[in-house]
RNA sequence: GCACCUAUGGUGAAAUGGAUAUCACAACGGUCUUCGGAACCGUUGUUCCAGGUUCGAGUCCUGGUAGGUGCACCA
């Protein structure tokens, strides 16, 4: 994994089993007087393979002149003359592997781990101490809010929670572009556009539609018309130096919009900024920083312009104070990075964005780099990819972009159609409607490993058949409601002695603590989000071939895996930031 | 042109260097409504090409091919 400094386990992964079966091997393979050996315990792909699986034989066979089956055979008799009673027991298979069978009493006990826990299981300490920063989300005032912005927001949520349930104090921030040429084309086709102007009393919505569209008329022009172009540029101008009245008046009502219009958005989302830091603050620092390290061979002067030479470390060069003395978002986000680490001394900074940016970033850090080493060391880029539709390329300056209010609507309506017949008061449904939409959407983004481009289909991304995040709800749901009805309360379930087969649910339920460290480690939600669906999938299975309430003798302990699957699926959907419904 | 990223059933994706490559959609067939059917069960079908490393390669290395993105005063 890259960059990782700062980021070091401050406690490794607690996990018992696993510990423990490596403790066996080893004293085995003393024991046999056999060499060490760098072995690995994994979870079998099938699980007629066991729990855990060890490949020690194939490792060692070639070093000691056997065969690995050979070995597996020498060492697994000697594994199984000192047994815990949570392994039921151990065999040989494949090309030399030995497999480890958990018994009825590992689970049982386990069971009761993850009912006592409750919220708290799949709670972890890796990151105990640890401060990280996550930046996401930058947006542009008087720009839309685009499906893009979204899917930075929607990846940022769900890995700051993650981290916080790694132990680490999580501080989200937005970084907002409210200077530079965008503004003055929004301003101009406000301008031109003043007789369809908003009305105090329209909303929110409404407003920032105007200025999006005043947006996307301005920038138009701006390429097609140069006359226009200067006008642009000269109410641009007035606007960074805000010495202009009626430029100003535009301006800040239109900022205030776009802010208002972003926050109804992270309010339905379910997400929260702790601190918002805008590109206007640190203009001025910047030329001072770019200067002074120019003076110091960071940065060279080129055709009038200052520039950082990424050439010599297989980059490209790039403007960070273009020849008319102004900084550009370069010199702004070396200047952004060092006020940022002044006001949160982290151990860890991270700045998601599409992955259009990646270079970028490389020449960016490059720089930093020099300027401050430390700083440029806790700092990674972590890119997602690219949302791709079937229409090409969006673009907000062409105005066909996917608006991220339009998509949530668009599905929250699709969500309402279903439950249309339903009989509920209309206030439950539309609550219900606005939770199963936003999972269907952060769903399909978080599912995949995060990078790739996502291509997205409308039609598919409103459907809620097989793997979705409605699927994930309904299965939460459908557990809580046979919770209910039977009247359950885990607090008064013991298991300790139950010692019944295991369920094939069983050999699933206690890995999610360290499906949690993974999405942690790796920064991936998508593990989490494909263990709960092989959960909720098990979970239906069991569902549909055992009763569960009026089962004998067997409904106590069955009552107490569907309490579990709950558990486990609300404390899941949670890292996803996705809200199990009470109803749906 | 140079750099970076990607390539897995018809489609969209998953897979710590491990065993028979997993899941969903679509297609076809079944459960027939029960403790919530937004469900369950079954069938068909997959690692871009050529070398290499390894006991073992979708995964690592080299060279191709195809696609995406980025490369001086925008953000």
């Amino acid at each position: 994994m890259t960059h990782l400094e700062g980021l070091e386990p401050s406690v490794q992964q607690e996990n018992k089993m696993q510990n423990t079966i490596k403790k066996i091997i080893q004293d085995s393979c003393q024991v046999l007087g056999l060499p060490e050996a760098d072995f690995v315990i994994e979870h079998p792909e099938n699980v007629d393979f066991g729990d855990f699986s060890t490949n020690i034989s194939l490792v060692l066979s070639k070093q000691v002149g056997k065969n690995p089956r050979e070995l597996a055979n020498i060492i697994s008799e000697e594994i199984s003359k000192n047994l815990p009673n949570t392994i039921s027991k151990v065999e040989v298979a494949g090309p030399g592997f030995i497999n480890f069978y958990l018994s009825k009493d590992f689970f049982a006990s386990e069971l009761q781990q993850i009912l006592e826990k409750g919220k708290g299981y799949g709670e972890g300490r890796e990151l105990e101490g640890k401060k990280i920063i996550l930046e996401y989300t930058n947006t542009n005032v008087l720009k839309p809010f685009h499906i893009g912005h979204l899917m930075g927001n929607i990846l940022g949520e769900s890995l700051s929670r993650v981290f916080e349930f790694s132990g680490a104090d999580v501080t989200r921030i937005t970084y907002q572009g409210d200077v530079g040429l965008h503004i003055g084309k929004a301003i101009w086709g406000m301008m031109q556009r003043k007789d369809s102007f908003p009305a105090d009393t329209d909303s929110v919505s409404s407003k920032v539609k105007f200025v999006g569209d005043a947006y996307a008329f301005g920038s138009d022009q701006y390429e097609d018309n140069p006359e226009v172009a200067e006008e642009i540029k000269i109410i641009n101008k007035k606007a960074y130096e805000k010495n202009d009245p009626e430029v100003n008046h535009y301006y800040d009502l239109a900022r205030g919009w776009s802010l208002e219009h972003f926050e109804e958005i992270y309010k339905k989302l379910g997400t929260k900024f702790d601190d918002y830091l805008f590109e206007s603050e640190v203009a001025a620092d910047a030329i001072k920083i770019i200067n002074e390290f120019c003076e110091r061979g960071v940065f060279e002067k080129s055709d009038g312009a200052v520039v950082y030479k990424g050439e010599e470390k297989g980059l490209h060069t790039r403007v960070f104070i273009n020849s008319q003395g102004l900084p550009t978002y370069e010199a702004k986000d070396i200047a952004h990075a060092l006020r940022k680490f002044k006001k949160y001394p982290v151990d860890k900074s991270i700045i998601i964005t599409a992955n259009e940016q990646s270079d970028y970033f490389k020449v960016i850090l490059s720089a930093l780099g020099e300027i401050d080493s430390n700083i440029a060391g806790r700092t990674e880029h972590l890119s997602h990819g690219m949302l791709r539709l079937t229409e090409g390329k969006m673009s907000s300056r062409k105005g066909n972009v996917i608006t991220g209010e339009s998509l949530i609507s668009e599905t929250e309506e699709a969500v309402s159609e279903i439950i249309k017949d339903r009989e509920l008061p209309q206030e439950i449904k539309n609550k219900i409607a606005e939770e199963v939409a936003v999972a269907a959407i952060k769903f399909s983004i978080l599912r995949q490993s995060p990078g790739g481009d996502i291509i997205f289909d409308r039609e598919k991304a409103i459907s809620f058949e097989g793997d979705s995040g409605p699927y994930l709800q309904y299965t939460a749901v459908r557990a809580a409601s046979v919770i209910e009805k039977a009247g359950w309360k885990n607090k008064e379930a013991s298991f300790e002695t139950y010692n019944k087969d295991a369920y094939p649910i069983e050999h699933f339920l206690y890995r999610f603590p360290e499906v949690v460290a993974r999405a942690s480690y790796e920064k991936s939600p998508h593990y989490i989000v494909s263990y709960l669906i092989e959960l909720a999938s098990l979970f239906n299975g069991f569902y549909a071939h055992n009763k569960i309430i009026d089962a004998g003798e067997e409904s106590e302990y069955r009552l107490g895996v569907t309490q579990a699957v709950f558990n486990i699926l609300s404390n899941g959907l949670y890292l996803l930031g996705i809200k199990v419904p009470e109803r749906m």
